[in-house]
DNA sequence: CATGAATGAGACTTCATTCAT
DNA sequence: AATGAATGAAGTCTCATTCAT
């Protein structure tokens, strides 16, 4: 349910609902592909199969257009987020149900309307970015809630900010699908499953508290380990 | 020592290198500021205080410019890892001095700078990529390094393709420039290095190699806990 | 039947096609007038009485339109000769005509395009010449036909190769439009007419296969009184 | 002996001498390989060696330098010939001297700078065309004189203006030349003196006076025959 | 004298946006 | 309601020309 109300002039008809909804497709496509400034208004109307002129009778520019393209794309993933979280799964489920979503859906244009809303987000000529932190905040609310109640629970390690554990969370996945798209390898559904279980069981392994004797135990054995190798390296040539 | 010289008559005396400095610096503010396209070499040659034909007569165009920009700023922050990089410390050690530059460099001036290379590097129709491939290689070079070493001594998990690891640690540290960027905050120093040590502790937590039989009896107890609680909570209404 | 078309999105109306015939007149002047560097889109449009982005909507540059400016000439011309050509006419009748025509269409609205065609169809840098090269076996063909028959029924000399004659009827064509324009004479019908008559007497006579034997005949009485003449010199001041 | 006096401040010395030299033989070059708007003045420069502000130290813009280009060009042809013109040979001699040194000069770098002259004689923007007339007059004087005598002693044809006989020979020669130049063939020492030797066969026969009942009845012999070719034709089906 | 360096003026081209039909 | 057509505004880039050193 978008909460964006906006245009002039929009014609309220039946019809025109899926007009909006095309030329709004045809927008996400065009952005995505070719970011903010290469997409340009004569594309856009093609890909919709409409003229130039009725795009802007639906949008009041080609801003409104890019900002509704963007808030749309976030409403779909917070969408996916609530209707299918398993609300009664454990804490890591939960988890695991969160990183393969995100995964999945930024699969289709994700790289690009990433790319999109960092470059618009960030320009100060437009009231965007308000919008923007809103939505932001509620697509990454599902998660903040999950971790704050593993927290609750003592399996999240609480000794970090919230909001540093969220980064560790969607930093790695928008990396690896950047990394995907730069080297331009196509991922198939079953890489993403594969890589998602990956990053399950890493983040996973991340998020847990510290066992903090056993932590620096492993870490005085590491360190005794390395010094005894350099000393051992002390006595050759360097190679 | 900078590979790139190109233009159609670039001046080369002592002045000029000034000149030259003056120009790319005043090209990353901008660009930095408006992104690639909403840059606009008239606003370039204002910041520098020279005329717009002097810029070209430095660099032969917008997109020259532009990539050297970005190649300087990748040597700059290359430079300051196989500068600072403590060849001595542990691998512990120097993974955490990789995590801390990255981020004082990326935080202190490089938000916009990194948006350019996230937003332009990606879209094919600059050539920018090509470069941009090399530079990239060359910056993760260190840390691709530090992991390798790591896994060699068993000090760094290898159960997971190295790329992921990378991914594990560069993502979270864009996602949060990134934040930063979107809710216009500027960290200070002090916030940097405490951030810097948080995402340390946890990435290197990451990075373990996991404890198998460990791993397995927490989730067990995780697990066992978490039914219980659920099992208690059946009597109760939904809070 | 016009086989250009091209631009982004050219309109393609019914009054469409009087705007690209005012733009192609409008072109066809400024371009014979100033050649084609000196010519600005901004003076086309303004002839055309439309702006300059008009005209970019209707041709994708200005080499576009200079191409079918001189396309279009052509076009008229080759015209001109196909329909009008007496096909029932002798060799000599067919030969006036060509010349006539050519002179006409060249002396009353050519001047200038010859000049572009001539100035532009050299240099390798536009690649108008390709397109020129086509038109200008096209355009030469009537002629080409017209002495070829006119070889084959023995009315006209095979002695110099075909290419050879070519030049000896359109070389002074053109020069005497290159006079007409250096010295800014504007030629009237009557003159043209009667230069056109001249021309055929002159151009037939050289086209005529030689007659070996009277030509040898010719000449040495030339030759004797030549000498003879200079005998009589002799004792006289050189005058 | 040039007649051309210009630039507001050209140095007097022998050394100067030798630099306007050169960059009138760097600007004859690049005019005549690129036409008067894409050469420009760097390419110049670099071509004769110097910078781009010295060349306007000699000569006081690009208009002027091309100005002396040409007319430089139009003394040299014009010295050749009137310091080799035979005088004392016969006028069909004389003619074939103008004939092949015209040719011969002109294929260095002819076609380039006729096009030049073409298009910069034309514009109306500078007062090259009153020095132009004037050269254009000197340099057809030779044939011009030649033509006259010829005339005069009944071995030239009076029965037609003599700016038309003019054009008779200049035009096919430049039209070879063009010819060559449009098919990129570079034509030999050798190609050239036997073209010369063609066209002044052809042309000769062209300047003979007619022989008016010869040429009479060997029309009337050619109509003959057509008729009955065509006479014969008519029974059979059109081919 | 020669030139390195700077620039004003202007060219082509693109595109979001408007408006009459 | 939809669009064909037109355009103002702006941007990148080039080059002849000037001037201090």
């Amino acid at each position: 349910m978008s909460t964006h109300t906006s245009s002039r002039r929009t014609p309220a008809g039946v019809k025109s609902q899926q007009r909006v909804k095309d030329i709004l497709q045809a927008g996400r496509d065009v952005f995505a592909e070719k970011g903010y400034d290469a997409a340009t208004s004569a594309e856009i109307a093609q890909r919709a199969g409409i003229s130039e002129a009725t795009v802007f009778s639906y949008f009041s520019g080609k801003r409104e257009l890019c900002a509704r393209v963007i808030a749309d794309w976030y409403d779909e993933i917070i969408d996916a987020f609530e209707t299918g979280l398993p609300r009664e799964g454990t804490v890591r489920q939960q988890f695991a149900f969160i990183v393969r979503t995100h995964l999945r859906l930024m699969l289709v244009n994700g790289t690009g309307l990433c790319a999109l809303v960092l470059s618009e987000g960030r320009s100060k000529q437009h009231d965007l970015s308000e919008t923007l932190t809103e939505l932001q905040r509620r697509y990454t609310a599902p998660l903040m809630d999950v971790l704050a109640r593993g927290q609750a629970l003592g399996h999240v390690r609480s000794d970090v900010p919230l909001r540093l554990l969220r980064s560790m969370v969607f930093g790695p996945m928008e990396h690896v699908l950047w990394d995907a798209t730069l080297a331009k390898r196509r991922l198939s559904q079953t890489q993403i499953d594969t890589t998602a279980n990956e990053l399950v069981e890493v983040l996973w392994a991340a998020l847990q508290p510290p066992d903090v004797k056993l932590a620096a135990l492993a870490q005085f054995r590491q360190d005794v380990e390395e010094a005894s190798r350099r000393y051992e390296a002390q006595g050759k040539p360097i190679s």
